[in-house]
DNA sequence: GGGTTTGGTGTATAAATGACAATAAGCTTG
DNA sequence: CAAGCTTATTGTCATTTATACACCAAACCC
């Protein structure tokens, strides 16, 4: 979240935005403002939907297309923007009320992320090359798990099962080192067998 | 599908569209331009998503806001909006090349109408309040078949067990009226005990 | 009343899900 | 180096869900 620095909504939280440039595409735009805020490049971002209602900025007519991004915050620096007094992460469950309409906004991206991990391995874009079951597990967990205690927490033997049951983790037979407790065993992706299977008709699902 | 009556890609067919008023939110953009070519109100639309390449129209910037609704086509007559010589429903399958990038429109869209009506019972809207089971299942085979031959046809057998044991259909214990063969029973969605269901968490899946 | 056409129904097998707890292995500390 | 700590790893059973499959019933038409 970005801290506006001006009116309106002045010291309100708000999601980063930007116009787009009249020679630049959405998703260009959307990788720009992301750049501009974290430094990143080439990492997942995908759009979810717009919001036009007439009188969502008080100044005028402003449409917003909102994108959702996979991060890993721990390895970036949040910068902000020129406009924003300040940036900085929030969890999601500890967001207040935003400025304009981005708790509607964060909602739609929240249910889209949240079907999206389920659909497709997205969840890998945000764990490092090399990882445990248990790194999957908590990460999974991090984005079902749903404020309403609609279920919370999922069962560590059957997660396993099913998760290894695609076939698609590749054992490296190598083990997670400098924790104080027995190492897990560290697991890779296959993106090109799962590109294959994808070709195929099969369509991941956890 | 209207054929564009100007240029550019004049004499193509185009899914319908128009701009955005300076006072209209987008959905009711949406139901306007429906309107206009259907004489439509009140129908289920739902937006998909936003389109902004930056040479997709090739006289200026264009972004488009795609939506999809849902018509029972019988009920009305499409009328050409202004700028097109002529309006014309077309088969999904027969689809040819469109003007602008409405070839990539419509896959989105139909690929959100397909999960959408598996997942929720918008296809009740394409129904008359009273309908038969051989109706309903054609319907969803009607959406749900694909092209690349997935799956060819629902059992009948498996598809009333599994739609009955929602407990989301009445049975009106009339019969059907007028056809040449044995009449179906009549049924009817309970859309109140639907929306109850879903406040405690319910989720429609087909 | 016989023919035609669609409506309606059950069972058995396979697969997926969900609940559940004890042992194993590496690390730390005394 | 042994004991204790912490997390990793593994299997079974019961239940539910999915899938495959074929015959009789009922209304209409002639």
């Amino acid at each position: 979240m970005i801290q506006r620095g001006a009116a309106p909504y002045k010291g309100k939280w708000a999601l980063p935005g930007d116009l787009v440039y009249p020679n630049e595409d959405l998703d260009t735009a959307a990788e720009r403002v992301l750049e501009q805020l974290t430094g990143l490049r080439g990492v997942y971002l995908e759009q979810v939907r717009a919001f036009g209602a007439v009188d969502r900025h008080p100044l005028g007519r402003v449409i917003t297309i909102a994108y959702f991004s996979l991060i890993k915050i721990s390895d970036y620096t949040v910068t902000p923007a020129s406009f924003a007094q300040s940036a900085k992460w929030h969890s999601v469950g500890k967001v207040g009320e935003l400025a304009f309409d981005h708790n509607e906004i964060l909602e739609s991206c929240l249910k889209r992320l949240r079907r999206k991990v389920r659909m497709t391995p997205i969840g890998f874009e945000l764990l490092p090359p090399k990882f445990t079951l248990t790194e999957l597990q908590q990460l999974y967990e991090s984005i079902l798990v749903q404020p309403k205690g609609n279920k919370q927490r999922i069962d560590k033997r059957n997660f396993r099962k099913k998760i290894l049951s695609t076939n698609l983790l590749h054992d490296l037979n190598e083990l997670q080192a400098g924790v104080a407790h027995r190492p897990a065993k560290l697991y890779q992706f296959d993106r090109d067998k799962y590109e294959l299977l994808v070709a195929e008709g099969y369509s991941f699902d956890i």
